[in-house]
DNA sequence: GTGACTGCTACCTTGGTTAA
DNA sequence: TTAACCAAGGTAGCAGTCAC
């Protein structure tokens, strides 16, 4: 199949953690940097990395990470072989440090990438193993590829953007996040739709849709609790926007699923 | 003149409440 | 779970200001 994953998942670090390979990578390497900071060193460059950067090693680079102590850092990563992965990797226009969105799919995949690599049967069966790994891999290239051609959005924008991903989960107004942005409520909502395509709110509710499917899938909490903690303000709306938005209601989705 | 931005306002959408 | 109602908030369009 072209795929062979040695490791796949996550790491938190308080107390700082440094690691300097003295040989060359062995197999190629996917880091991303979902929280805090880490300062990477790739082939005799210096990365500063921070929330949503990407890291792309490949095998036979020279590798080394610090972490800052005292101060929260946790990365998804990925150690993996095989043609497919170095033909994915050799591909035009993929970069050694790309910043992206936190997808929470994105990330929900990783997760269930690392957990079905921890079954202990895991090695008889790698088909959903592979199958998974492909998945994200396709998505991460959508990511950076979506980032890359958003390089002629406006940094005021991408700032926007982030912090409605930040506040998504909460009752935040439009008026906060022109004001992360420093304009007025009026310019920021031309902006923002001039060039996304879509007003701030629908981003926020594709954001908070998005986190709900994923309570709904992997989590027992009851719908009116998963409403609240994604940020809609009541079951009552939060059932509106989902059933106008997958044609059917939270109760059947997860009944469905 | 042109582009970036603000302020105003009508209209539309969102989200809470209530009831069935 | 759904529908109706309504107030609050958001969007879009336009005119005006300012700097270059």
């Amino acid at each position: 199949m072209g795929v062979n994953i040695r490791f796949s998942g996550y790491a938190h670090h308080r107390k700082g953690y440094h690691e300097d390979r003295k040989t060359p990578l062995l197999q190629y390497l996917v880091r991303l940097q979902v929280e805090g900071h880490a300062t990477i060193r790739s082939n005799g460059k210096t990365y500063p990395i921070s929330q949503g950067d990407l890291y792309l090693g490949r095998k036979g680079d020279h590798y080394s990470i610090d972490t800052p102590a005292g101060q929260d850092s946790t990365d998804y990563h990925i150690f993996c072989d095989g043609s497919w992965v170095a033909e994915w990797f050799h591909q035009p226009g993929l970069p050694v440090v790309h910043n992206i969105r936190l997808d929470d799919k994105l990330l929900s995949l990783w997760r269930h990438l690392s957990i079905e690599q921890r079954r202990p049967d895991a090695g008889e069966t790698p088909e959903l193993s592979v199958y998974l790994l492909k998945a994200l891999f396709v998505m991460l290239k959508q990511s950076v590829n979506d980032e890359t051609s958003g390089n002629e959005r406006p940094f005021i924008v991408t700032k926007m953007m982030r912090t409605i991903e930040e506040l998504a989960a909460s009752k935040f107004q439009v008026e906060d996040v022109a004001a992360s942005a420093g304009l007025s409520v009026s310019r920021a909502s031309h902006l923002f739709k001039e060039h996304t395509g879509q007003s701030m709110i629908d981003y926020a509710q594709e954001i908070r849709l998005n986190m709900a499917v994923n309570q709904m899938q992997y989590t027992s909490m009851t719908l009116e609790h998963i409403a609240e903690s994604c940020g809609f303000g009541s079951y009552v709306y939060f059932h509106r926007i989902f059933k106008h938005h997958y044609g059917k209601s939270p109760g059947q989705f997860r009944k469905m699923n």
